[in-house]
Formats: C-alpha cells, structure tokens, sequence
RNA sequence: CGGGGUAUAGCGUAGUCCGGUUAUCGCGCCUGCUUUGGGAGCAGGAGGUCCCAAGUUCGAAUCUUGGUACCCCGACCA
C-alpha cells in the first residue's frame, strides 16, 4: 500500500497523484479528464457536504435542483460570461443513436437538435432565466437558493480533485432587492466558506477580493479565500461573487419597489468544489500518507486487536465493543477492525496511509494491564493509556489534533509569507514559494506583466490589508497598500 | 491545443534499439500449514487481447501508419 510511496521533497506533484490514488479517494476513469471518486474519497466529500450544508442552511438558504443542459442562447445573453466559458463547454447536438453497419452505433443525423444544449459549466443563466418567472415585487426577494450539482468545464490538463473535466460542487444563486443586501451576502457567505476552511478543514485561508482581471466571468466583484500548499503553491478554494444586476438585466428580471418603481434586481453567486478534496490532501498529508482533521475524517478511531487465539480475540472483543459504545455516545465515528484476513501490522500501516486520526491496539498485555496502546496519526507518536477514561481522553484528544493540524498550517503559512518592496526580491520570493506581499500600482498591465515574466499572480487583494504608503514593485508607481502574489495551482 | 515522454497480469517492471521456442522479475491474489504488539514464513497454484486499429513479414510486445489514455513543460482554469 504505502510501500514505495514518493516523497513530497522527491516529487511534489508525484506524491499528490501517488496519495489520492492509493488512499483510494479517487482514480482516473476512461473519460478523459474525468476521475471515479471512490467511497473512501467520496465520504470525505460527504462529510464536507454535511457542514457546509448545515452552514447554508443556518444562514437562511434551501436547496433546489435546475437542469443539467443550458440551451445555447442563453450563455450569451450575458457578454462577458459567454466569453468566460465558451471555450470549455461540451455541448449537446443530436438525441438519437441508431445502429450502425460495423455492429456499434452512430449518432443518427436525422436525430439533430434545433437548438444545441451546452452541458452547464455553471449555471447563473439557466438559473436566471428561471427566477425572471419568480420575481414580480419586493415581496418576492430575496430568493436564497443553493444547488449540489455536477459541472463540466472542457480543461485541457487535468489533475485528480485539483482540475478535472466533471466535477462536483455547490452553487448558490441568490436575488436580492438592493445592492447593499447582495454585497452583505457575497461578504456573509465568503465567511462561511472561510469558517468552514479553518474550522473544519484545518485550513488558514486568506480572505480577498480578485483583482478585475482575475474575477468571475459576468460579475462585478470577486470575494475569494485562498490557501496555501505545503509546497508553496496557492489554492483558490472558494469564491463569493458579487454579479451587480448583470444577470438581471441580461435576463430581464425587474421587480416593483415598495415605491411602485420597476427595478432590475441584485445577484450573487458563490460556489466551492470537490477541489477541496486536493486542498485537503495538500494541505496536512505528509510521507506517511493522508492526515485528515478529526472533524471530517469518515473515521476518526479505529480500534485493531492484536491476539493468539478465539479465548483472546473474544476479550479483546468485548473491551473493544465497550469503547465503541462510549465513544458512539460521544458522537465519535469509531470502528472495530478484527476482520482476521489482514494481520495487525498490515491494519496499522493501512490506517496511517488511510489518515484515521487515532487508532487504538489492544492485545494481551494490555487486557491484563486495563490498558491499550493509543497512536496519533498527526504526529505519529504511540503511548500506553489507562481504560479509565478513555473515551474522555479520546474527545480530548481529536479536538487537540484538530486545532494542532490547523495551528501546523498556520505556522506554515506565516514562515512561508514574504514582504517584499523590490522586483529582484519579489523574484527570489518566489523561488522560495509562498505568500508574496508586495505593492502594486493597479494596472492590468503591470500584473499581466509580472505574470508573463514570473508565472506569479496576484491571488487577492486582502480585505484586511493595511493602508501602507509604497511604490509598485514593477512599475515604481504609487500604492496605497499590499497585495498578495504567489504561483498558483 | 503546442513541445517532450510513457503504455507489457490487479500494481510496479525486464524484454523493444537489432522481429524468431512456452514473455521476465517483485508485490498482490488463491490453497495448505505455521503465524499475529508495525506491511509474516514456507510449500504449491492461478492469472496476459504485450493500449486500440490497420499495415509490412513465413513470423510482430519488438518495424510502419493512424488513434486513445496518462505523465512532465507551456497557454487556459474552481
């Protein structure tokens, strides 16, 4: 399993590629570009799934479901959207098959649709040209509506989880009656994704807006959380945006004011992906394999029996089934391996690969003893605990490995960001990886060039950056405070 | 989509340049016995459209052409 695993100095890229395969969180399918989440991946993604959605729901949202096919026409009701997209979209032209004369099947041409359907890439206009039939008056805003959907964006290269061709998200669509409702709920929704990240994924993010260049296709500000990999590459991880009456006006969706006046309505759009399954890995995993933070582990302790004979093995049994239960009341996800096709040894390496926070070995001396052996996956240290009390400490101890797994990250994340005032700095900066803060004279121009020349871009502008008097590292151009570059996955 | 590389059993591979018996080795798998506190040992066994298609040839894993997929580097992107 993890024997000839690649090193993440070895092989940055290998051992991502190594680890998402042989953790079984996923693998190439024969679609091109599009990967078969396997369960133990896909529980991980239910787990997420569950937060997030508890999250939306707490903060007012339900969930809908819209189609999967756009008509054509649509996409291009919005200029810059379609320009945004029309180069990866699959689309659908024909209804039909027929047999063909070499024993397989053809698209029968007589089977052409009049109008073609783009497989969603995402799915503001279908969405749009929906809520145009919902909205009349003041009183039917604001429409708060989430969607768990697949999408499918035709990429060129792809990489399991990170960028493939199909992939799993959400995407909230809301309306609202005044510009200052839809910004509070870009911003209130960027906090929800940005609390999900640190509190559950153990991640740190940078909260930011997206410089113009880099915003959403049709929208008027980009809200963005951005983190960092251990090999100093960052990750968008979410975005909030917000889309202006675009939308609203490309689709024509107007609404009579409490004054009796037509107006056009207020959007947003905010959406995050199975990509946070790659952040994930990325973020905590290391040699040994995957590390995930006890609050969205599928398992957080497993418990193996280590035995001679039958009389042990229906000891350690009923010690075994004791823990679960305490541990089941606490709310714990635990799970009693005495399956006896693998051997001790062979569970252990198997759940280390695998991430389980915490495993537990109870053998002989340890019945005898009131013991068992308590391991830490974060940190690979084992120790011998007392019976009494363990479940206590086992509580204690997923909450201390959770907060540890997202202090590591956050010590990571500082030592790995850099301050810098001159382009020579900025390009030796970059060489170590990281955060860059650095100043920027706000030109497309200027940041077109530094990302020719560096491959760096700025990742956002923070929403807590500090006013700060400087001089544009490129261009020697006045600026008013820092922004964030590094490179980018 | 441009440049480079790879494709042989479930996985990793030798063989390919220079065509020639029954395609190599390791892991895994199956059976039996002994084992079980960090990926067990011994014995026996099963498993192959050599990526796909066409061509050259008495004969193709090996040569030619076309296709597909994956990896790396670019451009694009959640």
């Amino acid at each position: 399993m993890a024997k000839d695993f690649t090193t993440r100095e070895a092989d940055y890229s290998k051992w991502y590629n190594e680890l998402v395969t042989k953790a079984d969180l996923a693998e190439h399918s024969a679609v091109r570009g599009c990967m078969v989440i396997k369960p133990y991946g896909f529980a991980i993604w239910e787990k997420m799934q569950a937060e997030l959605d508890t999250m939306f729901k707490e903060t007012g949202h339900q969930n809908a479901y819209f189609p999967l096919f756009i008509p054509k026409s649509y996409l291009s009701k919005e200029a810059d959207h379609v320009e945004g997209f029309a180069k990866e979209c699959a689309v659908v032209t024909h209804y039909r098959l027929k047999n063909g004369e070499d024993g397989g099947v053809v698209v029968d041409p007589e089977a052409r649709l009049d109008e073609e359907l783009v497989v969603r890439p995402t799915s503001e206009t279908i969405i749009w040209n929906t809520y145009k039939g919902w909205i009349q008056s003041y009183r039917d805003l604001p429409i708060l509506v989430n969607q768990w959907a697949n999408v499918v964006r035709w990429e060129m290269r792809t990489r399991l989880f990170l960028r493939t061709a199909e992939f799993l998200w959400q995407e909230g669509h809301t309306a609202h009656a005044t510009k200052e409702e839809a910004v509070a709920e870009t911003e209130q929704m960027l906090d929800v994704y940005a609390d999900f990240a640190e509190k559950y994924m153990a991640i740190p993010v940078l909260k930011g807006l997206k410089t113009p260049a880099e915003r959403f296709a049709g929208a008027l500000e980009t809200y963005c959380i951005e983190a960092l990999m251990q090999d100093g590459k960052a990750l968008q991880a979410g975005t909030s945006h917000f889309l202006g009456q675009n939308f609203a006006k490309a689709f024509e969706v107007q609404f009579a004011s409490k004054e009796g006046k037509l107006e056009y309505v207020w959007a947003t759009s905010w959406g995050v992906s199975t990509r946070l399954m790659g952040a994930l890995v990325m973020a905590h995993s290391d040699d040994n394999g995957l590390v995930l933070p006890p609050k969205l582990a599928p398992q957080q302790v497993v418990v193996v029996p280590i035995y001679r004979n039958e009389e042990q093995l229906a000891a350690i049994g009923e010690v075994a089934q004791n823990i679960l239960a305490e541990l089941k009341a606490k709310g714990i996800r635990a799970r009693y391996d005495d399956r006896d096709t693998h051997r001790p040894g062979w569970k252990f390496a198997e759940y280390e690969f695998k991430g389980v926070p915490l495993r537990i070995a109870i053998g002989p001396r340890d019945l005898e003893n009131k013991t068992v052996e308590l391991s830490r996956r974060d940190t690979l240290t084992k120790e011998g605990v007392p019976l009494e009390g363990l479940a206590d400490r086992i509580e204690g101890l997923l909450e201390e490995i959770q907060d540890s797994l997202f202090q590591r990250a956050l010590d990571f994340r500082a030592a790995s960001s850099h301050r810098v005032d001159t382009y020579n700095d900025f390009k030796e900066a970059l060489e170590k990886g990281g955060f860059i803060y650095a100043h920027w004279d706000g030109t497309a121009e200027t940041e077109a060039k530094i990302k020719e020349e560096t491959k760096a871009t700025i990742r956002c502008i923070p929403l807590n950056a500090e006013a700060e008097e400087g001089s544009c590292i490129y261009s020697g151009k006045p600026s008013n405070k820092r922004v964030v570059f590094a490179k980018a996955y």
